[in-house]
DNA sequence: AGTTTTGATTGATCTGGATCAAGTCTTGAG
DNA sequence: CTCAAGACTTGATCCAGATCAATCAAAACT
């Protein structure tokens, strides 16, 4: 995952300059730290540190629940944030985990409030994520209450698509590093009626699948299922 | 609704401030303009221009849809804001359409970045207002989805009282302004469905329920329906 | 290697809520 | 004040998807 094309690249860049121009403290921006498969970010209603950005792998953000299975909110992907709405709360309102080996950026945001110095385009930069997480959350909140699991599971199979064409990576065929319960957690079905409609696709050829591998067929099947309500 | 429990209100304050100390141009921000019922405060995919503040009375904000009945994406109280996720993307994701006689307060957003001037107090207002609108989205999502129809509606009256005291009014009685259908597409039900429900809920005596009237009984038999999942 | 654990598939059954359909109540326009 | 158009309630039926259960395939561990 080239920086070009990170989540986190206006902020990065905005510091980089700055690094150079007013000198920001050392130990903000921490980059490339490795991340093994199942460990743990951050934890739900820790004090909030840092934003971080998926440099590799990819991640599950979820709530922890001692007498149900966790309720998972999000995937994050190579190239995405993690903990941006933290920023104001104070803590983190989920859990992160790593679904495969991967590797973050950590931004100190917390330490680089706690130096006090106002920082105009890093305000403007964050005011553009969290303004583009807000739009994506609010059309995640459309769409899927109103839509069948068929129509769901599709629209899951696109943005993902989407999402990996949007920073550099191949969007026609990747791998579901998450399992089929946290899919239905995250779109709100059990995890047998996401592997049924999973079948279903590939019979109507929709897609191929292979284990945990997806190869998107025609795109315009998918786009279609989700469109008509 | 007073200003000091408006939504707005942090950013008001910077721009009062601003505009005694380094001269914010007039009309920026417009004070307290009626609103027709039924009236349209913006349109879906019209250019951002402006964020509101609800001062009195009700809105709902909807994707229209041809051949569909509209979607329902929230409704805004007294005090709260319409637009702020309208910020980044450039243009406004829905239709704002006022439920009742009301006013607001208009900040013409895009006007002030236009005259350039860097605003460090004003971003991170902006900041706050996105970060907190953010973490309702979530919330939102994560209990959506996962909930019974019995459980959406008791969690919706919930929020609603819970919004009104923010705000500094009653909590515990007020006017349902939405029609049940409205209040049905926003939480992923029929109308009837959630004319059933609210029948049920009267009956079980967590409510009384007269035509648009509400007054909430029991807030605790409410808040255990919406917990037990 | 074998063994254990975890996740995926597939089948059978059951139910919550959608949908269709009357019928009643409000409300606003004239 | 009256009437028409919505909005609300209530009933009957049906189906998508949950749940329970059994089997099967892969990894992870020793």
């Amino acid at each position: 995952m080239a920086c070009e094309q990170c989540g986190l690249d206006p902020i990065c860049q905005v510091l980089d300059y700055a690094s150079e121009a007013s000198g920001v403290p050392a130990g903000i921006l921490l980059r490339r730290q490795p991340v093994a498969r199942g460990a743990i970010l951050f934890r739900y209603q820790q004090p909030f540190t840092s934003i971080y950005a998926v440099k590799s792998g990819s991640f599950k953000t979820f709530v922890p629940d001692a007498q149900h299975p966790d309720q998972v909110l999000g995937f994050q992907l190579a190239g995405e944030l993690i903990g941006a709405e933290a920023i104001t709360s104070g803590s983190y309102p989920c859990t992160a985990r790593a679904l495969e080996t991967s590797s973050v950026c950590e931004l100190r945001l917390q330490r680089l409030a706690e130096t006090g110095r106002p920082q105009v385009e890093l305000q403007q930069a964050i005011i553009e994520v969290l303004g583009g997480e807000l739009a994506a959350s609010h059309r995640m909140l459309a769409s899927l209450v109103h839509q069948s699991a068929e129509q769901r599971v599709a629209g899951f199979l696109l943005n993902l698509s989407g999402r990996l064409q949007q920073h550099g990576m191949a969007g026609d065929q990747f791998n579901l590093s998450m399992s089929r319960s946290d899919i239905g957690s995250y779109l709100g079905l059990a995890g047998e009626t996401v592997s049924r409609v999973l079948g279903k696709l590939h019979e109507k050829d929709c897609i191929q699948l292979r284990r945990k591998r997806v190869f998107l067929r025609t795109r315009e099947a998918l786009d279609a299922l989700c469109a008509k309500r």
